[in-house]
DNA sequence: CGCACCATTGATATGGATCAATAACTGTGG
DNA sequence: CCACAGTTATTGATCCATATCAATGGTGCG
């Protein structure tokens, strides 16, 4: 059904460029500035598939066979350790791609894909998009930009669980989920459940329960899946350089980090 | 010195083609399979420069402008966390090239990269290197094949700390030296000083001491920074699936892998 | 209503960090 | 060639953070 995921993909396209957020955290750009013809080659082989919770989209050890786009839903990716357990790579929803880097990546995947949700998915084989990066450098340098986004989250996640106690972790990440949910609400919802984010934040959900109690004294209320923040600078003690620049109140007046104002609490 | 760089650059992937370890672990393709003249388009504005021990080449928070390509030397890349530790992300020798990837990350360098030793590196401009990739999709192919492998050993970095052992890290790496070593002789070298390989193992010294004199149980003999293997297959209790594409016992009947003879050891 | 599943909370155990002392090695200058 | 200082590695003793174990409570779903 080529037809049909142009269709779709299309209206992807315009609600992504809609939804650009804070402008700089604009999600995975795969298609921006491809010409006409570079999208209909990619796209005219391309398929969409709806799958169920909890199934294997990608298998670990497999040759990978797609490039995905979340149309709608959740994923996640990871590896299975010798013993058994799961590490989670990343944690995925709406917009977002996957397998692109290990589509490049010689031999097979070194990790595996899981729906968290009932997902629509945008499938381009992996054939189509080898071939296409070949031919279009402009695709090629998106795809490149995607990775190293990648890898650079890959970077802040080793030397988070290296150097950062689980309460700051916990703490990185709900900033990040704030900046990313446009930071104008002092309400911040967690896309997944806790015992994923524990996983992904390398610690057991036992630690993150006892890191969220911590959190309510520094004055992040914790119900469910919402989070209610004091006021907009309770997850500054938990800013980074690299994180302040997605921060709109960073170099304003009003940023602790700037002023050096809340740099005494942080620890 | 534009023509420097190209002479000595020409014979350094000479050798490098020469040298191909294994068939498959061929090191960095940067240059590979490139047309004359985009070897020269990227290589007319480069430099060559020798630096000092502890140099600091790259300030972690400063833009990138250089690609660089370690012609002799050895480099280390790493995070400095907010107390000021160090977090080694990659350990890199002659013919190994870095920064590649921040060139296409957006905003500043989210890793210091550092001399460990008198080090020879060509420099390419970043901004070469982004007009190249831009022109030349076999160039950017070629980049997304590199950052896709560091992104990979990052991914295999995330789940070695969080689900293994001190030792398990520890022997892991053993074995990829002496993979990369050819694996034809039972001497394997480490090419880093002790403290810098625990640190990117994620552990302390001591704690790499002590893991260092477990192996000596296990079969292998640490002396300076020369390691004796008993046999062959001493570090076959370290290998996974992944690893074991790029051994070439693998698939053997001596591989203990795949009898199984090893995996009840394995722990 | 009852059965899973997930989250929380408390008690305990343990692996690796930390602290501290010593030993080995490197390079430098006399 | 040796003496010395500075660095790096090893080894032992102790401590602490997080994992583990265990029990309870909450939530959603059939």
């Amino acid at each position: 059904m080529p037809e049909k995921a142009i269709c779709i993909f299309i209206d992807e396209v315009l609600r992504r460029q809609r939804l650009r957020l804070n402008g700089n955290l604009e999600k995975y750009p795969l298609f921006k500035d491809l010409d006409e013809e570079s999208l209909q080659s990619l796209l005219s082989n391309s398929y969409i598939n709806d799958f169920g919770t909890a199934q294997e989209i990608v298998q670990q050890g497999e040759p990978p066979e797609y490039l995905y786009y979340i149309i709608t839903g959740g994923v996640k990716t990871l590896r299975y350790s010798q013993n058994g357990e799961e590490t989670i790579i990343r944690m995925l929803s709406t917009g977002d791609t996957f397998m692109e880097a290990v589509i490049f990546m010689s031999g097979h995947s070194p990790v595996c894909a899981k729906t968290l949700v009932p997902s629509r998915l945008l499938m381009i084989p992996a054939e189509a998009v080898r071939r296409q990066a070949l031919h279009d450098p402009q695709f090629a340098c998106n795809l490149l930009r995607i990775v190293t986004r990648h890898y650079k989250s890959a970077m802040q996640q080793i030397d988070g669980i290296l150097a950062k106690s689980p309460l700051e972790r916990l703490g990185y990440y709900f900033l990040q989920q704030h900046l990313e949910q446009g930071c104008d609400s002092l309400d911040v919802s967690l896309p997944f459940q806790k015992s994923m984010i524990a996983n992904y934040l390398g610690m057991k959900p036992e630690t993150l329960s006892r890191a969220l109690s911590q959190m309510k004294n520094l004055g992040v209320n914790v119900d469910h899946a919402k989070l209610t923040l004091k006021d907009a600078y309770t997850l500054c003690h938990f800013c980074d350089a690299e994180t302040s620049q997605n921060c709109p109140h960073a170099n304003h007046a009003t940023c602790p980090r700037h002023t050096g104002k809340s740099c005494a609490n942080c620890h």
